[in-house]
Formats: C-alpha cells, sequence, structure tokens
DNA sequence: TTTTTTAATGATAATGGTTGTCATTTACAA
DNA sequence: TTGTAAATGACAACCATTATCATTAAAAAA
C-alpha cells in the first residue's frame, strides 16, 4: 500500500479542518455509517457496524464521534423516550431530507413522515424568523414529534 | 383530625379510578405539586418538594407516579437533551397551555414560547388528521421543539 | 367498623447508556 | 523525518431510571 494520502476529500473534511479537528480513519468510519443508513442509528448500532468494519475500534470514539458531529451540525441528535439517544446525517447526498417522527409510545416503534411538510415548512421558517427575532435565539433545527398508539398497538390494546 | 375520608375529590381522581388505581398520599402531593409549578420539573425536583411536604416519600415513588400520569396522559414527558426527563400538566386549571420550546444547545436553558401558535395549531391539527388516515396512527400529544444557541451563548461563542 | 384482599410503598440493589481518566498511539505541521 | 497536541481504547465511574421484595395502606367485602 503506498505511503501517500490513503484517503479522498469528502466534502466534509473541510468543515473537520475548519473546527480544528483531525480526520481519522474512526471517523471515516463513523461518517460512512451514517451516510450509509436510512434509519436513525443509536450509538450502538453504529458500534457494531464499525467494530464490523475494524474491531479496534472503542464504543468511547464512537461516542466522541457523535458528539463532534452533532457540535459541527452535521449530524442531529434525536430522543424517541426509549433510553437511547439516535443519531442522523442532517443532510442526505441530495440535501436535507425533511421528515419527521410518530412515536408509538406503547411499542416504541418509530414512523417517518415527510407529508404535509411544504406547508409545515412555510410555516416554520415564518416562525423559526419570528422567534430569532423576538429572542434573539439562533435557530439551528428543529424537531416534531407526534405520539400515540400505532396502528398494531391500537388493536391489542391490553398491554 | 376526624377518621373520615380526609381529602375532597379532585377531578382527576375518577381519571385515577377508572385505570384502577388508587388514590394515595404520595399521589395527591406529586399531583400538587405539578399543579402549582408553571415549569416542566424533573423528577429530583419533584422529589426534593415532595419530600419537605412528607420524609417518608421516597424517590421510587416519584417514578412510579410519574409513570402511570403520563400513561393517563395527565402529564407530558419531555426531553430536552440533558439526560434527564422533565413532567408538566397536560392541561393546567384553565385548559391546555399550548406552548412549545426553544432549546439552547449550549447552556441547556429551555425557553417557552407562545408565539405563533395559533397559525401553528391550525397547521397541526390539520397534519394530524392526514397522519391518522394516512398511518392508522391515533395522536394524543405533539413536540415541537427549536435547538439553537440563546441570546447569551451566542455572545459567549467560546465555552 | 372490622376484616380481607391486593395494590402501593420505600429501602436498596441492579441496570444500562453515557462520560471521565489516563497511558499509548496517531495525524499532521514544521 | 520529527515533534507535539489531539485522538484513541480499555476500563472505571457516573447517574438517571428500574427491578426486587418485604412491609404497609387503600378500598372492597363482610
Amino acid at each position: 500500500m503506498p505511503r501517500r494520502h490513503r484517503r479522498g476529500h469528502a466534502w466534509w473534511h473541510g468543515k473537520f479542518q475548519g473546527y480544528g479537528y483531525k480526520i481519522t480513519a474512526s471517523r471515516e468510519i463513523v461518517f460512512g455509517i451514517l451516510a450509509g443508513s436510512e434509519k436513525h442509528l443509536s450509538a450502538e448500532d453504529i458500534y457494531i457496524k464499525a467494530h464490523a468494519m475494524n474491531p479496534a475500534i472503542g464504543m468511547t470514539t464512537i461516542y466522541r464521534t457523535l458528539d463532534i458531529l452533532t457540535e459541527m451540525r452535521l449530524v442531529n441528535k434525536f430522543d424517541f423516550g426509549d433510553g437511547r439517544a439516535r443519531y442522523e446525517l442532517t443532510e442526505g447526498p441530495k440535501g436535507a431530507l425533511h421528515h419527521h417522527h410518530l412515536i408509538c409510545t406503547s411499542c416504541n416503534r418509530v414512523i417517518d413522515y415527510t407529508d404535509f411538510i411544504d406547508e409545515e415548512v412555510e410555516l416554520l421558517t415564518r416562525t423559526e424568523k419570528g422567534l430569532t427575532g423576538k429572542y434573539n435565539f439562533k435557530i439551528f433545527h428543529h424537531l416534531i414529534q407526534f405520539y400515540g398508539l400505532c396502528d398494531k398497538c391500537q388493536k391489542g390494546q391490553d398491554n
């Protein structure tokens, strides 16, 4: 294997450097896993995948990497109420994929939805602008979640 | 003190009984604390207040009571990302007090806002109806949170 | 009221996701 | 190629929350 730089220059490398963070093999792996997954992953999900690619990677590194990715706003961190955080790339290859969540409070299933998003975006943009003005709060990200019972849990109401 | 029933009949007593739960002194205290507070309280916040009123009350009971209140949808449970859940009565004395949250990702400060709620409610109602139809998901509660930097943290950007 | 039944409670231990510590390794600038 | 500060992994610690279990109390039955 040649000794020169093994890696290409992914678009996010610049952002890393801008924040003073080094580009390491672990970080590429974690980013790659997030980029290659449709779903919101837990730290453990990511750890398992990363470990399969390189067993030397430790759990601590996964958390640390997710933290800095979140800090740089490349990743959004979610809580669905089941005691573990989920992580998701802020934008996919074709820009932000705007969606929200329906969370079943009985079985913890999460349904992503993208319906009604256009009207929503319009309202949110207006709201964000208003809130930013009133409270001088700089908004980077928002979260909308609906809680209730999924199809299945409505039927077997008795759990 | 007379030996007959010491308590009045708060409106939520019936709901407790409907679910088969007993009305106990601890549960009245927890409910009272939630009803008497404007803010979203953590389990520990509630424990401290409850303990002041009756030192025999244990942390476990606080959690258990909050769980059943949440199950009965008398209480909403929130996560602001600081590792502890917050609890808030679903409706105040004068009905649901609809508000949402601005969360500072730097200092974890939470600002409640009630601005723009009217337009929001209109859209949400429509969205909820649509989602309920499409996914057969029964929605009880929703959450809107904006994440960003509060006034203070924008200035001292360096923490 | 008294008794009976069963849920609720509190002390305490256990769980489990996440974070801190520290010696070692690595990225990358000089 | 070398120097240096950041990154890493193993492991311990943390801490909010949950499980266990013997005891107590609510409310139904007598």
